[in-house]
DNA sequence: AGACTGAGTTCGAAATCCGAACTCAGTAGT
DNA sequence: ACTACTGAGTTCGGATTTCGAACTCAGTCT
C-alpha cells in the first residue's frame, strides 16, 4: 500500500521530512534560539555532513530559512520559519511524553505555563463544544479512520 | 555537550526511541487497530528484518506490549501500552501540521472531535488558571531553559 | 605573515536499511 | 501421508546513511 513512488497520507511524507533522529532536535534548539551551523554542531553533538543535509532538507520543505546575516565574510544562518515554529505543539508532546514515560528520564518538570509557572497539560480543544477533551475522543487517527 | 556516553534530556533520549521513520508509524497504527507482524508489515511496507528490529525496541522501552494470542502454534501480537497511547498528542500534532503545512498533502481534515465532528483543535491547558493557551505562551522547551 | 572564524566538503570505516528468499511449528484439505 | 498454507520471524548480500576527523575557502584580526 505505500509503494515507493506512492504519496502516502500526509503524515508519512512529513515523517520522511522530520522523522529521524536530528530534525526534531534541530527544530527545539531553533527554539532555544540558536541559528548558527557551528552552534547546531556544538549542542547537537550532530556530525557535520549530516547537518548539513538535513538543514538543507528542512530549508527545502519550509521548516528553516537560510538568511544571509553578514557580508564581507558571506554567512548564512538558519531561522526557523512560521511552518517551523507550528511544530512546537509536537515538541512539547514529546518533552511531556519523556517526562512521564521515558526511563533513565531527570523527571523534572521543564515545561510551564509561563504566565502562572503551572505545570503544563495538553488537551485538544473543540470550539464547537468549548470544552478540552483527552485522546480517547478524537476519531480519525488513521487516513482510512474507521477502525 | 552531548558528547557520546551522556544520558542527554529526557527528549533526545525519547528521540532515540521514537525519532526514527516508522516508530511513530507504528504506533499510529496500532491506534489504528493493528496488532499483527504481517499486518503492520503489509500496511507500513516496511522490510521485516526492520520490523522485527523495531518491534523489539518498541517493546523494549514500553510502548508496545508483545502478547501471546494463541497456543497451538503459538503466536504473539503487538498491543500498544498506556505509555503507547500517550505517544497520541504527540502524533496527533504531527498530522495536524502536516495537514496544514505540509506541501502534497491531500489537504483534507482526518482529525475530528469524535463526538461533534467538529475538526480538531490542539491546545495547551493551564488547570490553575483554567485557560487554553498556545505556544507562545510556554516556558522551557529547552532543557536549558533560559534562552 | 600567521592565527582565527564560520560554513561548509571530502574521506573511508561502520552501522542501517532494504527486498527476496528461507525457516519453523502447526493446521487444513485430499 | 502429502501438499499447501499461515504467521512470525531469520538470513542473505547489496545499497544507503551515518559517523568522526581532517580539510577547504573567504575574509578578518594582530
Amino acid at each position: 500500500m505505500n509503494q515507493q513512488g506512492q504519496p502516502g497520507s500526509a503524515i508519512e511524507e512529513t515523517l520522511r521530512v522530520v522523522g529521524d533522529r536530528w530534525s526534531i532536535l534541530l527544530v527545539r534548539a531553533g527554539l532555544r534560539g540558536i541559528r548558527r551551523f557551528d552552534d547546531f554542531c556544538d549542542d547537537l553533538g550532530i556530525a557535520r555532513p549530516v547537518l548539513t543535509e538535513r538543514l538543507r532538507r528542512l530549508v527545502k520543505f519550509g521548516i528553516f530559512e537560510r538568511v544571509k546575516y553578514q557580508d564581507k565574510p558571506v554567512r548564512y544562518e538558519y531561522r526557523l520559519t512560521e511552518a517551523g515554529l507550528a511544530l512546537s505543539p509536537a515538541l512539547v508532546a514529546l518533552v511531556r511524553w519523556s517526562e512521564e514515560y521515558s526511563q533513565e528520564a531527570t523527571s523534572e518538570t521543564t515545561l510551564v505555563h509561563a504566565p502562572c509557572g503551572t505545570e503544563l497539560e495538553q488537551a485538544f480543544w473543540c470550539r464547537s463544544c468549548q470544552t478540552t477533551f483527552g485522546p480517547h475522543a478524537v476519531k480519525g487517527v488513521g487516513v482510512n479512520g474507521e477502525s
